[in-house]
DNA sequence: AATGCGGGGGA
DNA sequence: TCCCCAGCATT
């Protein structure tokens, strides 16, 4: 039987004093705990936790979510990101429903099976739902270790992830895994943060080797840097009547099995004089009348940089388009879309 | 091992 | 601007 850490004792009693009020430290339904993990996948609390309580709202159970159709979900998710979380998160639903018999998964293996799951969300449910022995690390977790051990490994290379776990493992209280896990994951976020961490007021402070050696600002050591890519996004919006045009995007890219208008996407900004002459949409649409041209939008995500032009246009006679979908300008509120388009909107 | 995937907030 | 956030899947 191993000794308590005695970083873990400090980390406890840091958390019994310090911790959040959040609604899934009040549950032990494995299923919640999925819902609020996958829900917090690089995402922060305060902007989850809507949405935890949407979910937990509209769909009591696993097998309430399995039954959802997918545009359901979809909608709910929306504004969220990541929007493969929400696929994933149904799909496992349905397969928890058909070979679980709709009784949540409940050890490690099985919950790390699960479509969306990886090492961290497997550890925080079979910690958190099941009080099992499993060390979580995320972000949080990155942090704390690093500056507390002063380890300069990448956090994001194969090494410095092997690294990290074990030194989480061997710090974990067997007896005490959901405590202990949630104790350095609030101190993460709330104590040793990114920028500003409170270490004149930290309990660890004598302990930690990266207030020694002054290199908190340093760490957690982190390589590559993504690229921005610069897309051009052409939305041309079908009014007929009081309806309008959608379909939805199925191929693997941003923003998958959400909708959008029919779109031209180009590599570098067009004029509506040239746009407008673009081949494909005039095979789609012979007559029509612009009735209004939009500024360009941009719309930041962490990997390109979106702009974004509407063109609303009143057209007279009735679309045939195999993959557009004619609906009620009211009914959009249906519908997963793009924070992009829902900012247009306004729904 | 590297890349793609959202959106919001803080400094 | 840049970085980070209760990461995961795919290639």
């Amino acid at each position: 039987m191993s000794q308590q850490h005695p970083v873990s004792t400090k980390l406890i009693a840091w958390y019994k004093k310090h911790k959040r009020d959040l609604p899934w430290r009040h549950i032990n339904d494995p299923y919640k705990i999925w819902l609020s993990e996958v829900i917090l996948q690089q995402t922060q609390v305060i902007q989850g936790l809507s949405y935890y309580l949407k979910f937990t709202e509209t769909f009591p159970t696993v097998v309430d979510l399995a039954n959802a159709p997918e545009d359901q979900v979809m909608r709910l998710w929306q504004g969220l990101g990541y929007y493969s979380r929400a696929r994933n998160l149904h799909a496992a639903a349905k397969a928890i429903k058909a070979t679980h018999n709709g009784h949540f998964p409940n050890t490690y293996h099985s919950i790390k099976e699960l479509k969306g799951v990886g090492d961290y969300t497997a550890a925080a449910i079979a910690s958190f739902a099941f009080d099992l022995p499993h060390a979580v690390v995320d972000g949080n977790v990155y942090r704390v270790l690093s500056r507390l051990f002063d380890i300069h490994t990448p956090i994001n290379s194969t090494q410095g992830k092997k690294d990290f776990q074990l030194l989480a493992d061997e710090l974990l209280p067997k007896k005490q895994a959901a405590l202990h896990n949630s104790a350095i994951m609030e101190f993460g976020a709330l104590w040793c943060k990114p920028q500003n961490p409170k270490c004149e007021e930290c309990p660890l402070q004598s302990q930690c080797l990266a207030f020694q050696n002054e290199t908190v600002a340093q760490l957690p050591v982190k390589d590559k840097k993504i690229k921005i890519k610069n897309r051009y996004l052409h939305y041309f919006i079908f009014n007929y009547k009081d309806s309008v045009y959608i379909q939805k995007r199925t191929e693997k890219d941003i923003w998958q099995n959400l909708y959008e208008f029919y779109l031209i996407e180009t590599s570098k900004p067009e004029d509506p004089e040239s746009l407008l002459k673009n081949k494909m949409l005039r095979t789609i649409i012979k007559n029509f009348e612009v009735t209004s041209v939009s500024t360009v939008k941009k719309h930041i995500l962490s990997h390109q940089h979106l702009y974004a032009t509407f063109y609303e246009l009143k057209i007279t006679t009735p679309l045939k388009h195999s993959s557009l979908l004619k609906i009620k300008r009211r009914d959009l509120i249906n519908y997963g879309l793009p924070q992009l388009l829902h900012k247009y909107l306004n729904v």
